[in-house]
RNA sequence: AUCGAGUUGGAGUAGUCAGGUUAUCUCGUCGGGCUCAUAACCCGGAGACCGGUGGUUCAAAUCCACCACUCGAUACCA
């Protein structure tokens, strides 16, 4: 009996901030997917976890903006985007593997779960009681408001003046001006940069630190053994962090929104684990959570997380971008190799011992996806939704337009006409079609008692040249499954429809089919059922990727075995089976229009797709006095430099009057070109505090009109005006 | 500006860490063929001084140095 071989797919877990946008889908969602339904085709026992990142402060932000509880917040995104990532074909609606619960399933779970609560404490407390998590005080600012509430502020939220040469607005570690970096509390003058009029103070604050550097050495060993595995990205991210020096890392912090300590005194009654030490946990946590509501045994989870007594490694492959990397291959299996040692009080390593939990098989983190271009922002608005894309559109077009086009090596881009391109050339060029002619063709013949006409006519003997190179490709793709090459994968496979609309074509069963009792008919059909068994494995080798359209075909070539039963290896295994269908074969998919696509997403551009309403009433007035305190006048840019020391900012020349100029940086670059400012008539505010910006006294600032999706323009004037004259 | 990644025929992309005969594949394009299929399919051709310059080497897309550009993170920002 052949070995169980147990495998665990987890994705970086999306922050339930908003709804998911297709950059995440094609660096996270997508490849965890193909990657989980690939292992369970392969007969491996397979668990997929990851599920809704819900604390931390970006949250608490939104919940603020909103005037609700985080909790709602996170309500709200969690069911969204559980639901259009079921929708997308992920399988994340099956808990239990449709083999049986012994060969695993899947769980998006999520971080507010009482239970993920529970066992976080549980590791933080075991940590700390072996010496890992340090209490250390810290120095931190602290703000007043003027209602009393008080605030500690994280170092990037304080300003104040360079305690070595006096500028105004340093930083809270270091000062633009003069280059040099200090500690926060040598400050002078600091505010707060949230609430520039709050007082402000320092103050001591206790905080736990994960002593990272005890495992330098250990991580280095680990990272040495991946050098073969990992990708270039991975390699280079990963040796940078080891090569700064590993330091312990606060994993708790001053705020509300986050999972308490697990210490009862009311000195941490105000402190939460930090998002980043408790999240990644999800990883573990979620599988436990899993097999004790899913699994005949709580400790089932244990199959997938711990060394055998036979010394076999369960495969662990976690799916993330680029930004999460170091927390993957430095910070994740530093705690685990803590949480080892905490249990078999050994010191810490990267040799893993039968029993324990074992480390990463490999982080194959994905570059970006961008957006026409640019990057997917949500606060730019800028980003195609997932819900909203699927509303419109079949979801295995999508899954494989992002297969196909997937950021493994580098950043790519999601355009509309690449997307239409790619699906109606590739996708329905070749496989579909492909398909449908075979389809089509089979059901031109007289089908007696609903048996299927071409299984008389298989000859396993023919075509046999072809048998191997199908047989190569579909090695070549497990191959580079194997290496989460997924693109090269999905390429393989289509040349397989290739290969079998080169054997129809070559055998022309349309030109034969009519004649009856001819070699030429026999030999042109034994082709043609051949291509029926090509369909066949298609729809197996294809099913990760397409999961719809595989079912889809599947059901129409009449196949009664379940899918889920027939090994990935075996799609060519051609079993003479011929199954059938008496309804008249449909096209797998339909042709997209690139016209009507563009013309429905500038619709979509132009209405607010998160489903937030703009709140009239929560307009904060401000009294005619206030306005008429701010003095604006007309301009004219006379002269236009790039800023030395900024990558945004011109340094603009504007006649402020007749014969008077003044300096304004204004952060243009990118937006216009030099020489499209020069000259234009402008309006400035005149009466603004003078500032530096990146070392340049700026002395106002241009008005300008901003969509919040990127898109700037410049307030000119309607026709000519004196410069300086007064605007109202 | 700092750090990281990238730049390969019209578009996308493999190969780069472990240097070696005609640089991969997909789309597009051109020519021919075919007509069963969603005006699609099959065969063939053209098209790349592998971002630039210099170096190491018998040999460089691949290694080294410098430069240019693109992207991202951070800073700055209308």
């Amino acid at each position: 009996m052949k070995k169980i071989e147990y495998v665990a797919i987890f994705m970086a877990w999306p922050y339930a901030n908003g709804p998911l946008h297709l950059g995440h889908v094609a660096g996270n969602c997508l490849p965890a997917d193909i990657q989980y339904r690939y292992e369970r085709s392969r007969g491996r026992s397979v668990i997929m976890c990851s599920g809704s990142d819900e604390h931390g402060t970006p949250i608490t932000v939104t919940a603020d903006v909103e005037k609700v509880h985080p909790q709602e917040i996170v309500d709200r995104f969690h069911q969204i985007n559980t639901q259009a990532l079921i929708d997308l074909g992920c399988s994340w609606g099956e808990n239990i593997d449709p083999r049986g619960i012994e060969y695993g399933g899947a769980l998006y779970n999520r971080t507010t779960d009482p239970r993920h609560k529970e066992l976080v404490k549980e590791y933080f407390t075991l940590l700390k009681n072996s010496g890992f998590l340090k209490q250390q005080t810290m120095q931190q600012y602290c703000s007043i408001s003027a209602d009393g509430v008080t605030k500690f502020l994280p170092d990037r939220y304080v300003e104040g003046d360079c305690p070595i040469c006096g500028s105004e607005g340093a930083r809270g570690d270091q000062c633009d001006e003069c280059g040099s970096t200090y500690e926060s509390s040598e400050l002078v003058n600091p505010r707060s940069k949230m609430d520039p009029d709050a007082k402000i103070e320092i103050r001591d604050t206790d905080h736990f630190f994960f002593q990272l550097n005890q495992f330098q050495d250990e991580l280095e060993k680990h990272s040495q053994k991946k050098q073969k595995i990992w990708k270039p990205n991975v390699r280079a991210m990963t040796k940078n962090w080891l090569n700064m020096g590993l330091r312990p890392r606060a994993v708790t912090r001053d705020m509300e929104w986050g999972i308490k300590l697990p210490i009862s005194s009311v000195e941490w009654d105000s402190k939460r684990i930090y998002v980043w030490f408790e999240a990644v946990q999800g990883y573990l946590t979620c599988s436990q959570i899993w097999s004790e509501n899913y699994s005949t045994n709580d400790d089932d989870w244990k199959k997938w997380w711990m060394k055998s007594d036979e010394g076999i490694e369960p495969k662990h492959i976690y799916f993330m971008g680029k930004d999460n990397i170091p927390f993957h291959t430095v910070i994740w299996p530093a705690i685990i190799m803590g949480l080892n040692s905490a249990n078999s009080g050994n010191i810490p390593s990267s040799l893993i011992q039968p029993g324990e939990l074992v480390l990463e098989s490999n982080v194959p983190a994905m570059e970006y996806l961008m957006l026409q271009g640019g990057q997917f922002s949500k606060s730019r608005k800028h980003a195609v939704w997932l819900p909203s894309f699927l509303e419109h559109h079949n979801p295995d077009t999508l899954r494989y337009f992002l297969s196909i086009n997937m950021p493994e090596g580098h950043d790519t881009d999601f355009r509309w006409e690449e997307y239409v391109d790619k699906v109606n050339n590739e996708l329905i060029g070749t496989y579909g079609n492909f398909v449908h002619r075979v389809m089509t063709l089979s059901h031109r013949l007289e089908s007696l008692d609903g048996e299927n006409p071409l299984s008389q006519y298989f000859n396993g003997e023919d075509n046999k040249d072809s048998m191997n190179k199908i047989q190569n490709l579909l090695n070549s793709a497990i191959n580079s499954m194997e290496k989460q090459r997924f693109k090269e994968a999905l390429r393989s496979i289509m040349n397989i429809s290739q290969i079998g609309n080169g054997l129809i074509q070559h055998s022309e069963p349309w030109k034969y089919m009519k004649l009856e009792g001819s070699p030429e008919k026999s030999k042109s059909l034994s082709t043609l059922a051949f291509c029926w068994q090509v369909c066949r494995g298609l729809a197996i080798a294809l099913r990760p990727f397409l999961p719809f359209q595989s079912d889809e075909l599947w059901s129409m070539m009449g196949e009664e075995n379940n899918m889920d039963d027939i090994l990935y290896e075996d799609a060519f295994n051609f079993d003479d089976i011929f199954s059938w269908n008496g309804d008249k074969p449909k096209p797998l998919f339909n042709r997209l229009d690139i016209e009507q696509i563009l013309e429905r997403e500038k619709l979509i551009a132009g209405s607010d797709t998160d489903g937030k309403e703009v709140n009239d009433e929560d307009v904060n007035y401000i009294d005619f006095e206030d306005f008429m305190k701010v003095e604006m006048k007309t301009g004219k840019v006379v002269g236009i430099e790039d800023h030395p020391n900024a990558d945004k900012l011109y340094v603009v020349t504007i006649e402020d009057g007749p014969e008077s100029t003044r300096t304004v940086c204004a952060g243009l670059k990118g937006i216009y070109e030099k020489e499209q400012l020069l000259g234009k008539q402008v309006v400035f505010v005149a009466n603004l505090k003078p500032r530096k910006l990146r070392g340049i006294m700026s002395e106002g600032m241009i008005l300008a009109a901003d969509d919040g999706d990127g898109n700037v323009s410049v307030l000119t004037l309607d026709s000519d005006m004196p410069t300086g004259s007064q605007v109202r």
